[in-house]
DNA sequence: GCTTGAACCTCTACCTACTGTAGCTTGTAG
DNA sequence: CTACAAGCTACAGTAGGTAGAGGTTCAAGC
């Protein structure tokens, strides 16, 4: 049987971490000693790094519990699972495409500015240049 | 002068949101009416317009705060505003590099997919399939 | 067997960046 | 002058944790 702390070192977990999964439900409550520690068995294991590995993956904790329960009660049919996957690809891929974005037109920010004092600085001047996103609010564009 | 709703509307920001801004003292304690509504000047849009701008490039509050600080106060040089802008850039492709991989393997799991039953699942057995999480932290490496 | 101290316990508050609600007041158009 | 949209304050809640206070338990070394 693990202590908390050990659980937490073997998955990569803050202790914190493990008794607000708990909390929230994602875990079930282990089993203590007479002294109220907690203590885990494997089966606790494998389900804490099932979802510390989803989490690494962008899955929200809803997104697993959603993914646990389809484990949980296993006569459903994969297509559940897929679509699940198959939204998380589409939520990353987006935010991909934002922060792509959003880096050119950073990148574009730096090489304009001039090093100059800061009365000069474009870096200030294009983020004060709002012109295309106030006229994207009063147009209703 | 505007009331808060036609600043909110005129840069795309909640009315809460101004009002939460005023109260972390990212926009001033705008003028008010005799009935106590707030009301805006173009500075006020201004400024807004900046934060927006800022936050739709990913900037935090912090950061924002820092660039209002210095453009507040001029006599500073553009090399400082510049730093923050490339330690900007910096997060944003860590981010970028991240969803990446993630995008990578979440394809991956979704090619495995067998599409019958729940018990042949590859993605649960992907996300299930801890081996090499649990021997990083193990290991130490 | 006893001591020590690391690790555990609960509870509460805090973080970011907002958003929503309740219950009330003000401004303005018709 | 009335109706009602829009404003006001204050507080609670969101995700996904993290940090600290103040107290207890476990286990190793002597």
């Amino acid at each position: 049987m693990l202590a908390i702390g050990t659980l937490a070192k073997r998955t990569g977990t803050k202790v914190q971490t493990i008794r607000y999964y708990e909390q929230i439900g994602l875990l079930p409550e282990p089993g203590r000693t007479e002294g109220g520690q907690r203590r885990y068995g494997n089966a606790d294991l494998d389900r804490l790094a099932f979802i510390r590995h989803a989490r690494q993956l962008g899955f929200t904790l809803e997104a697993i519990r959603e993914l646990l329960n389809l484990s949980d009660n296993p006569p459903r049919s994969c297509a559940e699972v897929d679509v699940i996957a198959h939204r998380q690809l589409k939520e990353v891929e987006a935010r991909i495409a934002r922060l792509e974005a959003l880096r050119t037109e950073l990148k574009r920010m730096l090489r304009e500015c001039s090093r100059e004092t800061i009365s000069d600085c474009r870096v200030l001047e294009v983020l004060r240049d709002h012109g295309a996103c106030l006229a994207d609010h009063q147009t209703g564009a």
